[in-house]
DNA sequence: AACCGACTCAACCGCGAGAAT
DNA sequence: GATTCTCGCGGTTGAGTCGGT
């Protein structure tokens, strides 16, 4: 269900992990720490960009991730948080602990987007519903009116959020040039990575390799 | 059994913010 | 103050899986 491990123009792997970067991206966090995730492949003799290795261990091997099986207080806090921060995951994923930020994006838009529409389409039958009684003009059902419309406006502002920030495309240059780009730039100078990149021999020996053990 | 569309989720990309120089 | 660097976020993509016909 990923993409197929290749390698860019620039040497650069990009594509699923292997077990063995997997093995080795943990190993050198656990012993480093990354306290700059833009030389961490590098010193880490992995073929990725910092971008690639930071999204793996965020997204998948940091210690104390939960995976799958949401629960339903954490689907429900998850509408809750949504309702009230939009799609601000990363403040979403910080009220569910060992869940990412992805994860949860990835769970909303395959699951409870549709729970939310359904939600919000009833909710816009009913407003419509109350608003044709209401033309009846009784003063029980005008408040009822109110408080449907005082409801809708927050969902319309929700929206308006979203819309706002779907228009402003920002009028960035094209950059021009892969080395530019600090984030995609393979750390394969030097003479680190041939054409048979192979991590497991990119220490000379077992002593010099950091990971090891 | 074979096809096909919908769904899922890991990974990629573009961009903005803040820190460092 | 300007530029460069690093990091993090949110949107999107694409290939595997599943379920229906």
């Amino acid at each position: 269900m990923v993409r197929a491990p290749y390698f860019d123009e620039n040497g650069t792997k990009k594509g699923a992990w292997s077990m063995e970067e997997d093995q080795r991206l943990i190993a050198y966090i656990e012993r480093h720490g990354h306290p700059n995730w833009r030389q961490l492949p590098k010193v880490a003799g992995l073929a990725r960009c910092g971008k690639s290795c930071r999204l793996r261990w965020m997204n998948y091997l940091r210690p104390n991730l939960k995976r799958g099986n949401y629960t339903q207080k954490e689907e429900q806090m998850i509408m809750e948080l949504h309702k009230k921060h939009g799609n601000k995951w990363s403040l979403i994923a910080e009220s569910l602990p060992g869940r990412s930020d992805n994860e949860i994006k990835n769970y909303w838009h395959s699951h409870l987007k549709k729970i939310s529409r359904h939600n919000e389409t009833n909710l816009i039958k009913e407003i419509q519903k109350t608003k044709t009684t209401s033309e009846d003009v009784s003063d029980d059902s005008h408040h009822i009116l109110e408080s449907s419309t005082s409801m809708s406006s927050s969902h319309v502002e929700l929206n308006m959020t979203l819309y706002r920030k779907e228009d402003s495309v920002a009028s960035w240059e094209i950059w021009d040039g892969f080395s530019n780009n600090f984030w995609t730039e393979p750390f394969i100078s030097e003479n680190a990575l041939g054409q048979d990149y192979s991590p497991v021999s990119w220490y000379g020996s077992e002593a010099e390799d950091p990971f090891f053990i």
